[in-house]
DNA sequence: CATAAAACCGACCATGCGGTCAAGAGTGTT
DNA sequence: AACACTCTTGACCGCATGGTCGGTTTTATG
């Protein structure tokens, strides 16, 4: 029989996902072409059609990859209430700026079958922050709590867009800050 | 002398303005094409480019019409205090989730230049909005307050994101919601 | 060591895009 | 009425893009 595939085959496509990642990131999805994120991971375009069907399938992978590992953190984080799971999911955005953001900004570009299952990891992580936020305020009617629960995903999927590493507070410091932020906030609706 | 500029051709403009912002968010600006565009505004591509002389120039007019409202109704409601600030903003936004979405989207596709202008007028907002915050907290830090500053912005932007109109929570409800959620988290901080 | 498939590439293709153009229809001015 | 200019269009152009193809090199397996 013949070879299978390589030994470091899922290395070297988690690499073209990471340098990919970030090329699109960098020029936005939609501009960034596919010779150009070649270029940036040092192969050839037609290498990357050899691990990926299309540009959409690569896209797929990012934010899969992304969200899955961002749903385990989450729930691993889970048990430590409303404050660990807001400096979890800010520390887990660290290194993953460029997934993050093309999460926010591309997901809706792909086709509604190959969206649903990285909606459904979105809801996940929606589900959980309520449940943590119901913890500390059982009392909210279900209209309040998801407002509320996506007001604290408005704090921190924003924080990629005016922080800048090494400039002003780091990110342990704001996230000490949002979650007291939060919680403070909280007594008040 | 030969006839000078039609009457309505600043309403033409506006039109343009308005369906293009429209299409332009529905599609994003990147794979949003000007035959679209000039499809969901009835006319043909060519006479876009009577009006505007490129693509860059129409996504300018529509940010920059956007921005300048937005800073006059900021402008004019700081008197209010944050509560009032957070209120006026969230009302401004209505009808404009177009606009909105493509201020958060494709700003930064335009080049340097173009930006320059928008973002004087985001600073601005911005300015207004810490100027809020440090009268309610004078004794934070610079960089506290900047982070506490792009915390409420975070909540606002983020607001079009999930809202969707005739579901859970109106538009001035949530408005009340996030006012007492910021001043009652600025305490925490 | 033979072999068959994987890994990899340069060149190529079809399509859709932003933008242009030449021309006609409509209209305020003289 | 004659003019000059705006308003409006369909047809067109060059180019970059996502994607393909034929071929070469490399490497697990028998």
């Amino acid at each position: 029989m013949p070879r299978g595939i390589a030994r470091d085959h899922d290395e070297k496509r988690g690499g073209l996902r990471k340098g990919a990642a970030a090329y699109f990131a960098r020029h936005g999805y939609d501009r960034a072409s596919m010779t150009g994120a070649a270029r940036e991971c040092g192969v050839s375009k037609a290498l990357i059609y050899h691990y990926y069907d299309s540009k959409e399938a690569l896209l797929f992978d990012i934010l899969d990859t992304h969200l899955s590992e961002l749903v385990a953190v989450v729930d691993e984080a889970k048990g430590n209430g409303l404050p660990g799971l807001i400096r979890a999911i800010l520390s887990a955005y660290e290194d993953a700026d460029a997934e993050h953001k093309l999460q926010l900004d591309a997901l809706a570009t792909l086709p509604p079958e190959m969206q649903a299952p990285l909606v459904a990891h979105q809801r996940r992580l929606v589900t959980i922050m309520a449940d943590a936020v119901a913890a500390d305020r059982p009392d909210l009617s279900p209209d309040r709590l998801r407002a509320v629960t996506m007001t604290v995903f408005g704090i921190l999927n924003w924080f990629y867009m005016w922080h800048r590493p090494g400039r002003g507070l780091s990110r342990a410091a704001y996230a000490d800050l949002a979650a007291d932020f939060v919680q403070a906030g909280l007594k008040g609706v």
